[in-house]
RNA sequence: GCCCCCAUCGUCUAGAGGCCCAGGACAUCAGAUUCUCAGUCUGAAUACACCGGUUCGAAUCCGGUUGGGGGUACCA
């Protein structure tokens, strides 16, 4: 009764009632609980539906598919799922809907996973990572599934269908020539009768002939009308479950009582409605959530990184000629076939856009959460940022440490709006992490950091990395940017010959080196303390104060911008510090 | 095409009929601090898509227009 209602029962009028205090029940007035519509149901009573007298315990899932990597959008809904169950003190269900057998793949599940992990979303019940597939795995239920869809045959709910796919693409088409709509029912005229010649039958639902109405948590009712539903696949041909059907079977069977998703899914609402019906079990409450797009309000997809990387090396190919591929593979290590099937835009295989975009120097856009992690984004920032792209808390605080967030997720802060993925905000937002996370926990990002990253800077000893954070902490957005900005630490520098020019060889700065290295010369020991007051005189030097420490930062680190001198210098080491110094000195008498 | 959702500064948002000639944050611009870069602080500029209606009063309620988005798979 709860999932479906009949043309006539309820209506947006209804829905549009004045409320006792004036005013018209909104979304937010379902979440809180209030009665809506013609039924007067609420929240509870729909909870002691499902468990008599009892306290309803909230039960959330994740469930993504294996079939690439965790996308941040998908990240945001853990998130929203995973907020919304530890505020009301319930459970958080982590599911691999892995019902493609074609697309699914056991390296995504696992890379799902940790990227999960490294998020800290932890969840109640799930797969145990590293270990074998549970029933957690869709893969895994196939028994459960076809009791359920046999149940259906019996009620004669579901029927076999035996169009093949190609029959049905020329029925849409031939539809779409004809300005009408497509929809496969039971009672359609010219349905195919027998399975002659087309293989394995799918088996379809019949779908009710009536409006279904959803209510959502965040969007209120939304109605599709009678018309509008088509018989859906639930057993694809190759006797795995379609998404629909899986999705309510294990919603159910895992007790899950909200589902909050994106809101591509708000027109399968009235399919798994009408499934749960058919079973006649309570669904799940459901609220969609507004989707998150690149700031040109194109969608963040994995394509991205494909067409980023073809344009650059588009961008490396002089005009009016044609890309040397054959030269590129040579290069990457791509195997010219797949290469080519790449630049011509026949597929968009991630990993061949790395490679390509890493020996392009091209940076890649961050779509995925590894993406993210790689670019020396905090977990907790990209989480913090990403929760407020489609929620708010309210007021003006914009930075939410986890307990938080999880004290301020109410369902009414949810919008409707979709969103833009400000980069520049996020920068700013890890900034703020950087800068104000203990010492402890930004050495242990760094080193998670270092873990899925290439930089000099994983060899640096524990002692050295607390220096650095130190120094860098105050002036970094990313960890990446340290990493990057700190190479000189630890491998001789590229002289940028700009800043050589400017600050070396003009400006009196091989004097003020040359002067510089004389105070520095008998500084033993050396650190801190006993650089500070020879570091002093050399800031000292020359008519403006600190004249003297472009030199220095040019010749130890081969650019013009670096953290303070006393700190750097201290870190460096006497002999690193002079040996530099003697070399730029060098390179100055050679020019 | 058809169905559905949405609409406040460039971006994320606050806003529940008078508290709003609209508040915060990022970005932008200007200034301060400073050994570079950053950071920090101060200030400036910028929005209720449009048209009707309801009301003493509308960013808030209703209708339409326009614009954006989603769906229309043996993908999830």
């Amino acid at each position: 009764m709860p999932a479906l209602s009949g043309k006539d029962a309820s209506s947006a009028a209804d829905y549009h009632r004045q409320r006792p205090g004036g005013g018209v029940y909104r979304a937010r007035d379902v979440a809180a609980g209030r009665p809506i519509g013609p039924t007067g149901t609420t929240w509870f009573t729909q909870q002691t539906e499902r468990s008599f007298m009892t306290t309803p315990m909230v039960k959330t899932r994740f469930a993504p598919s294996p079939t690439g990597y965790l996308h941040v959008g998908g990240a945001r809904t853990a998130l929203f799922n995973y907020l919304f169950a530890r505020r009301a003190g319930g459970q958080f269900v982590l599911r691999i809907e892995d019902t493609d057998q074609v697309r699914s793949t056991a390296e995504s599940a696992a890379g799902i996973l940790a990227d999960m992990q490294w998020l800290g979303l932890n969840w109640d019940e799930g797969p145990a990572p590293g270990a074998a597939k549970n029933q957690y795995f869709q893969s895994m239920r196939l028994e459960l599934y076809n009791q359920f869809i046999d149940e259906l045959v019996r009620q004669g709910r579901a029927y076999e269908a035996y169009e093949t796919p190609a029959e049905l693409a020329a029925m849409r088409q031939q539809a779409e020539r004809e300005k009408r709509p497509f929809r496969y029912r039971r009672d359609m005229p010219g349905r195919a009768q027998s399975r002659i010649g087309s293989g394995p039958a799918v088996l379809r639902f019949e779908m009710p002939r009536k409006d279904i109405v959803i209510s959502d948590l965040v969007l209120g009712q939304v109605i599709v009308g009678a018309d509008e539903h088509d018989d859906i696949i639930i057993r694809k041909s190759d006797g795995f479950p379609t998404y629909h059907f899986a999705v309510v079977i294990d919603d159910h069977d895992m007790g899950i009582t909200h589902v909050l998703r994106a809101q591509e899914h708000l027109m399968n609402t009235p399919k798994h409605l009408a499934l749960y019906d058919a079973f006649n079990w309570t669904p799940p409450e459901h609220g969609h959530l507004p989707l998150v797009f690149n700031m040109d309000g194109t969608k963040m997809s994995k394509r991205e990184k494909a067409r980023t990387a073809r344009a650059a090396v588009q961008a490396a190919t002089p005009k009016g000629q044609k890309p040397d591929l054959e030269t590129l593979a040579a290069n990457t290590g791509v195997a010219p076939d797949a290469l080519a099937a790449f630049m011509a835009k026949k597929n968009d295989d991630a990993q061949i856009a790395v490679t390509v975009a890493a020996f392009m120097r091209t940076p890649l856009p961050e779509i995925d959460v590894q993406d993210f992690r790689r670019s020396g984004y905090l977990a907790d920032a990209l989480l913090n940022f990403v929760a407020l792209v489609g929620w708010s808390p309210g007021g003006n605080q914009e930075i939410l440490a986890r307990p938080e967030m999880i004290d301020k997720f109410l369902v009414e802060g949810i919008g409707k709006t979709n969103g833009r993925f400000d980069r520049k905000k996020l920068l700013w937002m890890n900034g703020q992490y950087v800068r104000d996370q203990s010492l402890e926990a930004l050495l242990a990002a760094l080193e998670s950091f270092l873990q899925v990253t290439d930089y000099p800077l994983a060899r640096a000893d524990g002692p050295t990395r607390l220096a650095l954070l130190e120094m860098y902490r105050e002036r970094t957005g990313t960890l990446a940017e340290m990493a990057e900005n700190s190479r000189f630490f630890f491998e001789e520098p590229t002289i940028d010959p700009r800043a050589f020019e400017k600050f070396v060889i003009n400006n009196d700065g091989a004097q003020l080196l040359q002067t510089s290295r004389k105070i520095l010369e008998p500084v033993t020991p050396w650190n801190v303390q006993t650089l500070r007051e020879p570091v002093e005189q050399i800031l000292a030097l020359g008519e403006k104060r600190g004249a003297a420490a472009q030199p220095i930062r040019v010749a130890v680190s081969g650019g013009s911008v670096t953290p303070p001198v006393l700190e750097m210098l201290a870190l460096l080491g006497r002999e690193t510090t002079l040996r530099r110094i003697d070399q730029t000195l060098a390179n100055v008498k050679a020019t």
